[in-house]
DNA sequence: CGTTGTGAACTCTTTCACAGCC
DNA sequence: GGCTGTGAAAGAGTTCACAACG
């Protein structure tokens, strides 16, 4: 039950659906790439290409902030630049610390994205002694002594955690305690926080597993794959005696007997050895 | 239409949903942790704590994967890691490689999570010239130039795009024709690519705008906040003069006199300037 | 017992399709 | 005519709650 939540939980806060929050960052690139070009006005069509959605799921969306388009006509890139920064809370100035500067926080405190959104990098903090002082992405860095005081100094209220998996947890807490209410988590572990801190995350090789998984399934028969030649769905259900896997690990407590009845299971039509 | 999909449209493939498939690894993080402090078995409530989940909602996912547990004992530890890993794809070895060794290439090629998994980094790739030759992660850096032979000669599928948002596509489009089939992208950029390419994005600033967004709700009084003292859900829509927005920028083409109807609108109940 | 596996209910998200408006 | 805004339908994902089983 004391796990790290993620989200928040139901509350989608303030009716504007979770979904379409997380949308709300990518029109807004596009949207402002369009500025930058001066074009005036956007149809929903052009937007959601150029944002990678489909122009329902993007009038949908904006539906929920209000009716800010003109029938006939489209969007005025601007006014709408506007809104949705508004609702993002982006027309305000978010100050931001890095908490462990290796090459990912370094990588982040170099980072053009944020200055260009209401967010500024107040601090870069290292455990490191020997990081003090030392200047990254223009800006010296700070040791952990004083994040409390860098936090409170500055009103910080958002949090970036780049450290390694094990010191996670403890800048977690020292950066709730001091006052964080928004943690983004580039440490690959669960953090656990109290009610009404934010935390998300992002976790690298996550994202490649699940385009292993994906890319697993395209190639059929690549060389050494497990599965290779998968019927479909066909066989209801895997009959015979299913223990058999290839050069498989552990068996399970109850051994070579048991039916597992996964739903195309262990056995590759053809196996290798 | 040309535009860059993300996920895969509809095809859950074979049958395990998407939801499903983006949290295996989460559990498989888990499960590892368990195995290295040599813990037999876990039970649902146990596992789903440690994976920052709920125990209905893993019994759930693992009941796609098969009947993988043991009623009023739980699931053995090994033998999960490894149905996982297989599910995932990751007891075949997946060479990937890096384009864009700047502060957050080298980042990733120092990443250890990618190698514990199934992943092994065939090599980084970077256009410019002053890079090549020099080693980053213990690996010489290589030209552009050699993309297409590295890709073939190593049979890559999975290509990192870690370079400024001008280049992605143009890296992407070289990646495919090479025969990458799955990238992973961290330009902030919508790539477009042909059908049964996997395009899965991190965009760090995207993520910093989602907190943002709740970080506004949370903090109601908090200084310059535009949405100050906001009465839940009170007023059916805004009644009067909508168009007071603070110092707003440009109006909409149909100027002051439009109302719009955004569900709490522009105007704070008191407003700072 | 305790814990899994899973139908059924529910909630959230996407898509459709068209009325309403410019 | 063209495009937005949105109800209504469809589809995914989550949670509930309990029968089944070791």
């Amino acid at each position: 039950m004391a796990t790290g939540r993620t989200h928040r939980p139901a509350t989608r806060s303030r009716g504007i659906p979770e979904a379409t929050v997380a949308r709300l960052p990518l029109y807004l690139r596009a949207l402002t790439a369009l500025s930058e070009r001066s074009v005036p006005t956007v149809s929903s069509e052009e937007l959601a290409a150029a944002a990678g959605v489909n122009s329902a799921k993007l009038r949908k969306d904006f539906s929920y902030l209000g009716s800010y388009g003109t029938r006939g006509v489209g969007y005025d890139v601007e006014y709408l630049v506007y809104q949705i920064s508004r609702e993002l809370g982006l027309t305000q100035d978010w100050p931001v610390v890095i908490v462990g500067i290796g090459n990912l926080g370094a990588a982040l405190a170099n980072y053009g994205g944020f200055a260009s959104r209401g967010f500024r990098v107040a601090a870069l903090i290292d455990a490191d002694p020997a990081m003090a002082g030392r200047p990254v992405a223009g800006m010296p860095v700070q040791h952990t002594d004083d994040l409390e005081r860098i936090i409170q100094a500055d009103r910080v209220s958002i949090g970036v955690i780049a450290t390694p998996a094990g010191a996670a947890q403890q800048v977690c807490d020292r950066l709730v305690a001091a006052g964080v209410t928004s943690i983004l988590n580039f440490a690959p572990t669960v953090l656990s926080v109290p009610d009404g801190v934010d935390v998300r995350k992002v976790d690298l090789s996550i994202e490649l597993q699940i385009l292993a998984f994906h890319e697993q399934r395209k190639a059929g028969e690549e060389p050494g794959g497990v599965g290779a030649a998968r019927t479909a769905d066909a066989a209801p259900a895997a009959g015979s005696g299913a223990a058999a896997q290839a050069a498989a690990p552990p068996a399970p407590h109850a051994a070579e007997d048991t039916l597992r009845k996964g739903p195309d299971g262990d056995m590759p039509a053809v196996m290798p050895a």
